[in-house]
DNA sequence: CCGCGGGCCTGAGAGC
DNA sequence: TGCTCTCAGGCCCGCG
């Protein structure tokens, strides 16, 4: 599923919940999602309260009272639910309406305000990490994070510095988490649609000497703060399994502009275009030949 | 160092 | 209905 705003969207749905909470019971209810859990990972989290909820790119950061942090994945497939004690016995929407546990859900959270949050992941791409809380900057997961695109810092001269020497595609440059962290496929392709820049300009060029300096720069990181805050506004995007963590849907993917729109007309003013879909790296990239450049 | 392709997993949907 | 095939929002690793 997630990409920054889902994930956003998720840690404010967990926030009210787990922060200020204890873990009372962990179950952990396998042995691996991608990585095997941590030794000993329910003791270690049993007894311990979560002081803050954090996010950082795609990362859930839970700091405990232990000193350790625990560092939560959504991989593709992955989701929170929140159900409350009084949720368990009335019919309810979600798959563990009554309780019932469904054969993906991987972790159970039981906290002390009578709160149960579940972990479900069917492709198991996400996974959890207990980090010393002085050592997660240096963390090799954390520390080869690039800027984060919601932060104050983050304008077009950052963004082109971290593109500078870059041959590959501005769609490729967009995705490596090195050069700014928290895009994935969908906001990439809708950050570069309102830019009005290409995929498939090489990374380098969208800092210019000549003309207005940094104009496209400028405009890319206008384009994803922009996009990003819109998106998590209406609560993320649900496409096969995003869900927020009360069960509901997120409104976004009626918003994109590109992604998979292929064959309808380019909603820019003024463009004639007709979105495409096309292949880079393996992946599907959706944009207007017309109005992108 | 960089860029690319493969692999990890399951499920949904299309086509036959 | 049921089979097979393709594709999916992420990320790591090894290769050239």
């Amino acid at each position: 599923m997630p990409e920054l705003p889902e994930v956003e969207t998720v840690r404010r749905g967990l926030q009210p919940v787990m922060e200020g909470a204890r873990f009372v019971r962990v179950e952990q209810r396998r042995p691996d999602l991608r990585f095997p859990f941590p030794q000993n990972f329910n003791k270690r989290l049993e007894g311990q309260t979560v002081e803050g909820l954090g996010r950082r790119a795609k990362y859930l950061l839970a700091d405990l009272s232990s000193g350790e942090v625990l560092l939560m994945h959504l991989g593709m497939s992955g989701s929170f639910r929140v159900l409350h004690g009084s949720d368990e016995r009335g019919p309810g929407k979600f798959h563990h309406a009554r309780g019932k546990l469904s054969a993906h859900d991987h972790v159970v959270f039981h906290l002390s305000n009578g709160a149960i949050v579940t972990f479900n992941d069917p492709r198991r791409f996400g996974f959890m990490k207990l980090v010393r809380r002085e050592e997660l900057n240096q963390h090799p997961m954390m520390a080869a994070l690039g800027p984060e695109p919601l932060g104050n810092a983050f304008d077009g001269a950052m963004l082109a510095q971290a593109c500078a020497g870059k041959k590959t595609s501005l769609k490729a440059a967009l995705s490596d988490q090195k050069v700014v962290a928290g895009l994935g496929n969908i906001y990439v392709c809708e950050a570069l649609h309102r830019a009005h820049l290409s995929p498939k300009r090489i990374a380098s060029t969208i800092a210019t000497r000549t003309g207005k300096p940094l104009a496209r720069a400028d405009a890319l990181a206008d384009a994803i703060k922009a996009v990003l805050n819109d998106a998590i506004r209406a609560g993320g995007s649900s496409l096969r399994d995003h869900r927020r963590t009360d069960g509901e849907l997120g409104d976004f993917q009626h918003n994109f502009r590109v992604y998979d729109r292929a064959g309808t007309k380019c909603v820019t003013p003024k463009c004639n275009g007709t979105i495409r879909r096309i292949v880079q790296g393996t992946r599907s990239t959706f944009f207007c030949p017309v109005c992108q450049k």
